[in-house]
DNA sequence: CGCGCCATGTTGTCTGACAACAACTGTGAG
DNA sequence: CTCACAGTTGTTGTCAGACAACATGGCGCG
């Protein structure tokens, strides 16, 4: 145990030397390679061997990190010759690290369609539980003026309580998905220099006009609410000209 | 090398030991239990060493097909304890097996929303390629008349190329998502029985009208004639109550 | 009855080996 | 000189055994 604790303060990759994370950190740490173009698709990745000297890990350990990027179909494994990343577009795969403004751009528009599309169907299906939590996260929103990580989380929560209300168990999940890889995306619409009280309150105010008009049952108001809010929350992460401009 | 083959021919699980699809089969095979209720929300399955035994196969196997699983957020691992099966909801997981009429009537709604939205965007969006590709997807579902399996397939190719063309990489995404996982959804919108020879000419017929309005670039054409597609598809898999009563 | 200890069981990781491929090099024949 | 085949080396996929790090259950003592 202390041998392994010395060996842990070794270098740079002592943390990827820690216990039961050591498969998640190195895939983690390879899909950071990989998306800073360090392996370019089509390359080929270090072999497993080189990979245990590198991260101090077992080969077993190695593997199960291989296999979660190819889970993810980040990577595809060729026996004999070797791993190799794969090319883009092989899985739904959402911008992780430091979005472009035109993939920025390219999840703002799905949302738009499907948010909108929600906020309909919401205003169409709620019960009392649906509007009580939506309420609860535009409260929590409210209190959290000031913070911005707690306004994010909030707004999140508002977002996901809406698409719980569409009663599409399909529609919940892929608003899920959507806000927990947007939660970068999300935090972009806030100035990440400072609080901005005045876009705080415009925000808020948005929040309010989409729970108003889905608890007036009111389908059109409410997908009218979601995309002026959708809308300028793009205005206000730069995207406005990106979004128009979609399509090379 | 014979040895293993006798070992091969031993039992009902003979294709289960066939070498590197292993761990994929073994998944589905636990996959499939979990789904049809044998183990289910919250039950352990059976020790790795269990599995090891039943499946003829290394525990490095086994536990592939665990990971497989578990990345899928269909089970959860603790250390020492076992492996549970995870509660539903964990994921954007698609009805693979067996959906309900409320799953698929579900799965349609959202497919209504992005997919009628993506065929406006790919009328305003497409190039020559993506021309050429829905063209091809087109032809190649004309062809397959007679053959259900190989017009599912040109059915999908014909909906992925428009996604393509929308020109937005996170619909292409999400759309192929959609598509893949409702392969047996879409197969549903065919009689599993016979060949329907009028129900195959109308859903040409439909594609054709999509493919026309998108190489007319009129946005609202292709909307509606993909909207009109998606609807009669499901109405012939009988989901026409189901989708108007979504909500309970 | 509650807590601590011990034995047993289970997953996570390590090590070494072999199987099944892939890639490369060298040699011989046409 | 070119091409095909054989051999060698390298890499991933699977197997087996071991130990680490947990979890669970039972028993004994205060």
């Amino acid at each position: 145990m202390s041998e392994r604790n010395e060996r842990g303060e070794a270098g740079a990759d002592a943390a990827e030397r820690r216990g039961s994370a050591a498969p998640d950190v190195i895939a983690s740490a390879l899909e950071d390679e990989i998306a800073r173009g360090i392996y370019p698709a089509d390359s080929r990745l270090p072999t497993e061997r080189e990979l245990c000297a590198r991260f101090g890990a077992s080969r077993a350990t190695i593997r199960e990190a291989i296999s979660k990027l190819k889970h993810d179909g980040i990577v595809r494994s060729r026996r004999g010759s070797g791993v190799y990343v794969a090319r883009p577009d092989n899985s739904f795969r959402m911008a992780r690290a430091a979005p472009t403004p035109r993939e920025q751009a390219e999840i703002f528009e799905l949302r738009m369609i499907v948010e909108t599309a929600g906020a309909a169907r919401a205003a169409l299906r709620w019960d009392e539980d649906d509007m009580t939590a939506i309420g609860e996260a535009l409260e929590a929103m409210r209190r959290a003026a000031g913070d911005r990580a707690a306004t994010v989380d909030a707004d999140t929560t508002f977002h996901l309580a809406i698409a719980r209300a569409t009663g599409n168990r399909y529609f919940n999940d892929f608003v899920r998905l959507l806000e927990t890889s947007l939660r970068t995306n999300v935090a972009l619409s806030y100035s990440p220099a400072d609080w901005d009280e005045e876009q705080f309150q415009r925000n808020y105010s948005e929040h309010v006009a989409i729970l108003r008009a889905i608890e007036a049952r009111d389908a059109e108001r409410a997908r009218a609410a979601m995309l002026i809010h959708l809308g300028t929350a793009a205005d206000d992460a730069g995207l406005t000209e990106v979004l128009s401009n979609l399509r090379p």
